[in-house]
RNA sequence: GGUCAUAUAGCUCAGCGGUAGAGCACUACGUUGACAUCGUAGGGGUCACAGGUUCGAUCCCUGUUAUGACCACCA
């Protein structure tokens, strides 16, 4: 018998050990087609917050409404060792337990994280359990574990050998805190209010000066040049000349450059090629000399470029000393306020200088064009649809992609270097060796790189090397191309934008053909999360409260495409309420002494005009659900169900029944009941499961249910006939509320009633 | 600066070229053989603003405003 209240926390943790083993590929029939979704591996770091609770609860229901309706389904679970992220967090741990971090040895370091990753490691994966989710737990992956490690080395070995990875001297973003270069994307550009200083730079052999205007006075000392446009009356005259660095014996040339703006500033601008992407650029067009005077570690540089006076100093500081002593020499002409972006680094939140570094790229640009393509040509699809603009702009603009990270957490590249800087790029030292012997190096004269690669290197290799890549395996032939990927627009560029360029030059086919784009998780008063605000809600405080099955259900009901989910816990709890409201259904079934044979309808065979009804509601409702699935419209599926079973099967169908007791009815109910249970059970696995259990429908939905078929022809007379009925009820029930039961207009509507089959008059507190 | 969203009931959100929808909240009634974590009925909207297309616009187009996101960037 069930018990009287839904209380999810007696039957989750049951339901999920019991059906576990039916979550692996190949549990199904023979011949079935396949349905393989990748999960986006969460970081080590990670615990589950509910922007994962939302990937997963799609992703999820798209697995097990798959598998129940016979596809070969593989949902590829893994993590993400996250490089910098996780550096970041073991550091701090052990320095807050008293480590002295930049005293350990890398190994030293590596081993601590190791330790620390196989402790965190399974905490994630005991959340996504208690979520509900339906993946092959034992062949998770790791992208750093041995068989990814040599994946990864084949992938950058092949890429350098097809002259797609390059190492060159270029200006970076350097994080003077992590001391590490990061890519474009890790950058978040911040506006702020700055101040522009005009600064007088002498005329060689001359009186007079020219005024230049800057918000980065101390990087003056790697000025090269003082830059003005070619068509600038006022300072056309000066070109040619030389200016006096201020506190140096050093002079620059003015040049004039079309890129220069004559409005901006003083029309001057100080071209410091080694600290300025713009002026790089001008830099290498007039070939001029980059002189760095930042260090990597976001301080003056001691060398001789810098005054002394200034030498060593922190950024901030050097600057207002600088400014101080331009002021008391009368070189600061003026100053103003503007508002200017400033770039900090995503993880350290530190202000990212641009400097001038040795580091390995790939070329997305080459690459870059068969993932064009392929979106195109509609062989990728997004959903929605509009995401392909943002991705489409970004990969028309694609640069050179940094892959090298000064740290020790992650895939060591593959490099080694001869005494005078030549490469050899192998799969292993071995190797190395025998490249650098030809050249006549010997194994003692070369030196292993240090840097590792961007966490993001591996994670584009997901879809592929997941599956077993660079070997043949059987999982690759049957489940690669796989079928969707669901993530967060937050990471197109990071992670979908190089799945799809690693795959098509590696794989030569696409990686998933679908790429269902969710939205972001904010609080109730639509504010983003985060810890600092307060404004977390923590997914498995709400499980613990209303459910697993109730957190699923919200957030598949309010994934609206295009619009960022409010979640508020009221939301919840409406759907806690929804599924008590079929967990009653269930005991009135069950009260009422329905028995769950797998015998089916057609047998019976249906010749009531309410079970034609209630039939042809129930298909229409299946075939909606279809398109939903199709349309990845979890909002309408969500809402189709409620509906569904609220107002058709619980409002009217059942308060119908109460009153009428033959073979044919109870068969049909607990037939379309059964169509409930493995309808909802995607978005409510648990309870849908343990409803079945109880009721001997069936042990588990995992994989679908025989025996409850109800796609028999219906009578669409009768049909639209209960549709009348239904709306004289409503009348009836209108008409008795507004005017009373002795009103003509309700005494005529109940006369009416009266000439309808007994079944359905006897629809209670209606007619007695 | 560029691009893209969003704007509908008090709140959260669906929707559609032709009477405006749900849930929550609200009001009234109700414990009749699952369900008060409920049922029945009801009140409540100039569909952001201004133009245009149309027989007809909340819907399509243009513009404006507000909010948000992303990309780029200014010395």
């Amino acid at each position: 018998m069930l018990e009287k209240v839904y209380d999810p926390k007696k039957f989750e943790k049951e339901v999920y050990e019991a059906t576990n083993d039916e979550f692996y590929p190949g549990v199904v029939k023979s011949g079935a087609a396949a349905f393989s979704v990748l999960m986006p591996p969460p970081n080590v770091t990670g615990s589950l917050h509910v922007g994962h609770a939302l990937t997963y609860t799609i992703q999820d229901i798209l697995i097990r409404y798959h598998r129940c309706r016979g596809f070969d389904t593989l949902w590829q679970p893994g993590t993400d060792h996250a490089g910098i992220a996780t550096q970041l967090v073991v550091s701090r741990e052990l320095e807050a337990s008293g480590v002295d971090v930049a005293a350990l040895e890398a190994d030293e370091l590596i081993s601590k994280i190791w330790g620390w990753k196989e402790k965190s490691g399974e905490q994630i994966v005991r959340q996504q359990m208690a979520m509900g989710c339906s993946a092959p737990w034992s062949l998770s992956r790791f992208t750093m574990d041995e068989h990814f490690s040599k994946a990864v080395i084949e992938v950058f070995v092949r890429l350098y050998k097809d002259g797609l990875i390059f190492r060159e001297k270029r200006l970076v973003n350097w994080d003077t805190k992590l001391r590490t270069a990061i890519s474009d994307l890790e950058i978040q550009n911040k506006e702020e209010k700055g101040t522009l200083w005009h600064i007088k730079y002498e005329l060689e052999n001359s009186d007079g000066y020219i005024t230049i205007a800057t918000t980065r006075p101390e990087t003056m000392f790697g000025d090269t040049a003082v830059a003005v446009h070619p068509l600038d009356q006022r300072y056309v005259p000066m070109v040619g000349k030389r200016v006096r660095i201020p506190y140096t014996d050093r002079t620059v040339p003015i040049i004039c450059d079309e890129y220069i703006d004559m409005e901006k500033g003083t029309g001057c601008l100080k071209v410091t090629p080694a600290h300025d992407v713009n002026d790089f650029a001008i830099g290498k067009r007039h070939s001029l000399e980059m002189i760095t005077v930042i260090g990597m570690d976001g301080h003056m540089k001691t060398s001789v470029d810098v005054p002394e006076f200034l030498r060593g100093l922190y950024l901030k500081k050097a600057r207002k000393i600088l400014l101080e002593k331009l002021e008391e020499d009368g070189l600061l002409a003026t100053k103003e306020e503007v508002l200017h972006t400033i770039p900090y680094g995503d993880r350290s939140g530190t202000v990212i200088e641009p400097l001038l570094t040795d580091q390995w790229f790939v070329d997305s640009k080459t690459l870059a064009g068969a993932a064009i393509n392929v979106v195109e040509d509609g062989s990728v699809c997004f959903y929605p649809k509009k995401w392909e603009n943002t991705y489409f702009n970004w990969m028309r603009n694609i640069e050179p992609w940094c892959i090298s990270r000064q740290i020790v957490w992650g895939h060591r590249i593959p490099a080694w270097y001869g005494p005078s800087g030549e490469i050899f790029v192998e799969r292993t030292e071995e190797e190395a060796v025998e490249a650098a012997m030809r050249h006549g190096i010997g194994k003692e004269q070369l030196r292993r790189e240090t840097d590792v690669l961007d966490t993001w290197f591996s994670s584009a290799l997901w879809p592929f090397v997941t599956l077993g890549w660079p070997n043949e395996t059987e999982a690759l032939r049957r489940h690669y191309p796989t079928s969707v990927l669901v993530t967060g627009f937050d990471i197109i560029f990071f992670w979908i934008a190089r799945m799809l360029m690693m795959s098509l030059y590696f794989m030569k086919k696409i990686p998933f053909k679908d790429i269902y784009i969710h939205a972001l998780v904010r609080d109730t008063s639509g504010q983003k999360m985060s810890k600092s605000k307060g404004n977390i809600v923590d997914p498995l405080a709400l499980m613990e409260e209303f459910g697993a099955d109730a957190l699923r259900f919200t957030l598949a009901f309010l994934s609206v495409p295009g619009r960022d989910i409010k979640l508020g816990v009221e939301h919840v709890k409406i759907s806690r309420n929804f599924i008590t409201k079929i967990w009653n259904a269930a005991r009135f079934l069950q009260t009422k002494g329905i028995e769950f044979v797998d015998a089916g309808i057609q047998s019976i065979g249906v010749k009531r005009k309410l079970n034609h009804w209630i039939i042809a509601k129930l298909n229409w409702f299946k075939r909606e659900i279809a398109q939903d699935f199709v349309d990845y419209r979890f909002d309408y599926a969500t809402r189709n169900i409620q509906f569904f079973v609220r107002d058709t099967f619980c409002d009217f169908f059942i308060e119908a029944i109460k009153f009428q007791d033959d073979d044919e009815t109870r068969a049909v109910a607990a037939s379309v009941f059964a169509n409930i249970l493995v309808v909802a059970h995607p978005f409510m696995p648990f309870v849908t499961d343990h409803l079945a259990d109880v009721l001997g429908i069936s042990k588990t939905l995992s994989v679908g249910l025989d025996g409850y078929e109800c796609d028999i022809e219906t009578s669409s007379e009768y049909e639209q006939e209960v549709d009348s009925f239904v709306e004289l009820i409503h009348k009836i029930r209108s008409e008795r509320q507004e005017h009373g039961a002795e009103s003509a207009e309700y005494l005529e509507l109940r006369t009416k009633l009266c000439g309808w089959p007994g079944e359905l008059r006897g629809i209670a507190g209606i007619v007695r």
